[in-house]
RNA sequence: GCCCACGUAGCUCAGUGGUAGAGCACUUCUUUGGUAAAGAAGAGGUCAUGGGUCCGAUUCCCAUCGUGGGCUCCA
């Protein structure tokens, strides 16, 4: 997995202990360490480790570090690495380690010493008055950690846990020479642009509004063109698939969550209950129990089985203000769900067709870059996962067949699950390199016991049938979000909210230009005449910074001819065609 | 939600303790020009909102809202 894979970089996402990149990168954290411990005595020092791009490290500090004590902080640095501080290496029993760091004043290093496993071997760097400590390993001195740059102050709690201390991180970006530093953050700049929240404000996309509300995005036409054309992709392809596509209400009681366990376990993300008259609602954070509703309306046969029942579901989750971002972490998302009620016998296959659905629409949509994780529960985490010991073990092991018959790589996430079940989740990363859960496919044994769903089987007896959900183009946001940084707005043809712009060469061409747009909508394209009184030239840097694939320059010579003149995006003068052939021509290319 | 930073015209951004500027976009006029931006004029801002300090605040302080980067969480 790399980061900046349509730039054309590869970046480590985990780099090897051995490697010399690792070691500056540590020992850069080390320097950091004492030029803040320098400059604040009274310093705590938690951890520093390296990681992709630089390092970092948490303090607890009298007081927030301002931009100028970063700068102050750097200088310090500068110095230490010129006064080319040998590392060296010393060990320590554990007691004597542990006084050490106590006498020191430091208590995150005597709690991180006494969560040291039993046998360990307890180990100190030291540099010049310095002394961290430290399993390894390092470059030899202080004037060996490259070329770097102080980039960042945030906020980190101690041990990544919301309810302790909050910590002052300090990032660093660090590499072997300040020209990869510089290439850092052109790459930055770059990535900057292909940001779905500046390309979604260019290209008229979508928008915020603050009285609206934050995470509540509104589809512009333009977006809402590239989400209907995903949706009805999408609809068609399930219904080729055998789903039913259904529509459901986003209130219910809170009865409902009570049963499914939302309640007790998903809470904390749903909106408050609201009230009228002497009866309770919830906004829904999610569309399963909705569905076996419908499953239950009805009594089913095994011979019925597998039902598949789908629906283009809008719903509301209370994401923290800080969590939400753009398109791709919001409060209101149409998701395109599914769940499949099917005998435990069919689970596997049923999964294996989720997965080569999910296959075939990557492909379609152009997605090539992913990996499969596969989440797991935490048995540890009651609160957070349904308590149900045999049907954990027996789902995520369901789940493992399916990748071993299918021969996918994977790997295994514990406490990524959803409450109720192991997941397979489509890891994708964004253009800045953060990692986002896409599609998903969710195995279930939990939701049809407390629904108490049934089928009668062969054998004319009751039975208990298993639930898949799965997503398998994720919700309409995260995805266009997606979309619009892998493609950097520049979208194929079939996908484009505009297909094709015509451009009259004078005033004198409008009625022309009109009568090709017609014959183009008449065949079913997305066309728009730009009209304005003004050069051609200019037209097209318009239509070229719309990102339109295809611009349609007409003048004397093409109304004579019944031509159009084809520039492709980011291509020259493709030259003069009949006007039929250019339809031709963006048939063949959308039929793909 | 927490930590830090930011919020100036529709957009991108300058700037200042003495009530504001550029480019693009917009409007009008001239131009009718064959593939990445013709010329001129004009209009457009309670400097996010609300308090406070000050003779005077867009500028300094506080709060609120929003945005960004982290942390936590996640489709």
């Amino acid at each position: 997995m790399t980061i900046f894979r349509w730039l054309g970089y590869t970046l480590p996402t985990t780099m090897d202990k051995a490697d010399q990149l690792y070691k500056m990168r540590h020992t850069a954290s080390h320097v950091l360490a004492q030029a803040v411990l320098e400059l604040f005595p009274e310093a705590k020092l938690a951890i520093g480790p390296p990681i992709d791009d630089g390092f970092y490290y948490d303090f607890d500090l009298p007081r927030s570090l301002t931009p100028e004590d970063l700068e102050q902080i750097e200088k310090r640095m500068r110095r230490i690495v010129k006064e080319d501080l040998p590392l060296v290496r010393s060990e320590k029993p554990r007691d004597d380690a542990r006084t050490f760091v106590d006498e020191k004043a430091q208590p995150y290093k005597v709690e991180l010493i006494d969560d040291l496993p039993e046998g360990e071997t307890i180990s100190f760097y030291t540099q010049g008055s310095f002394t961290d400590l430290c399993r390894g390993p390092h470059v030899e001195s202080t004037g060996k950690i490259g070329a770097f740059k102080l980039d960042k102050v945030a906020g980190a709690y101690w041990r990544g846990d919301e309810k302790r201390q909050q910590l002052q991180r300090i990032y660093g970006i660090l590499y072997p020479t300040q020209g990869e530093v510089d290439a850092y953050y052109e790459r930055l700049e770059e990535a900057k642009k292909r940001d779905h929240r500046v390309l979604g404000k260019q290209l008229g996309l979508f928008m915020n509004s603050p009285i609206i509300g934050p995470g509540l995005p509104l589809w512009l036409p333009k977006g809402a063109t590239i989400r209907r054309v995903l949706e009805r992709y999408i609809t068609d392809l399930e219904l080729d698939s055998g789903y039913q596509h259904v529509y459901t209400p986003v209130l219910a009681k809170p009865e409902l969550y009570k049963i499914s366990g939302h309640w007790e376990h998903y809470r904390e993300s749903m909106f408050p209950v609201m009230q009228i008259d002497s009866e309770e609602f919830v906004l829904r954070p999610m569309n399963c129990p909705h569905h076996i509703q419908i499953y239950a309306n009805d009594q089913h046969s095994y011979r019925d089985l597998p039902v598949r029942i789908a629906e283009l579901a809008t719903q509301y989750r209370y994401e923290k203000s800080g969590e939400l971002s753009g398109l791709s972490r919001v409060r209101a998302m149409c998701l395109n769900d599914a769940h499949i009620f099917c005998t435990p016998e069919q689970v596997k296959a049923e999964i294996k067709k989720v997965v080569e659905m999910v296959q075939a629409a990557y492909r379609k949509l152009g997605i090539t870059d992913y990996s499969y994780r596969l989440s797991l529960h935490d048995a540890k985490n009651t609160e957070k996962y349904v308590s149900k010991p045999g049907l954990w073990e027996r789902a995520e092991n369901q789940l493992r067949e399916v990748f071993a018959d299918l021969e996918l790589p994977y790997y295994e996430a514990p406490g990524e699950a959803a409450f109720y079940g192991p997941k397979i989740d489509i890891q994708l990363r964004n253009v800045l390199g953060k990692e986002e859960t896409v599609s998903t496919i969710q195995v279930d044994w939990h939701l049809p016991e407390q629904f108490k769903l049934e089928y009668i089987g062969e054998d004319g007896q009751v039975h208990q049938p298993v639930m898949i959900h799965r997503g398998v183009i994720s919700t309409m946001e995260r995805m266009v979000s997606y979309l619009i940084e892998l493609y950097a707005g520049a979208f194929p043809v079939w996908l484009a909210p505009v297909q094709a712009i015509v451009l009259p060469i004078t005033d004198r061409h409008t009625d022309y230009a009109n009568t090709v747009a017609t014959q183009l909508k008449a065949e079913g394209f997305r066309v728009e005449v730009d009209s304005a009184s003004e050069r051609v030239g200019k037209k097209v840097a318009a239509a070229e910074s719309m990102k339109i694939p295809y611009m349609l320059v007409v003048g004397d010579r093409d109304a004579a001819a019944g031509n159009v003149s084809v520039r492709r995006r980011g291509q020259q003068d493709l030259g003069a065609m009949p006007t039929g052939d250019f339809i031709q021509l963006i048939k063949n290319e959308t039929a793909q």
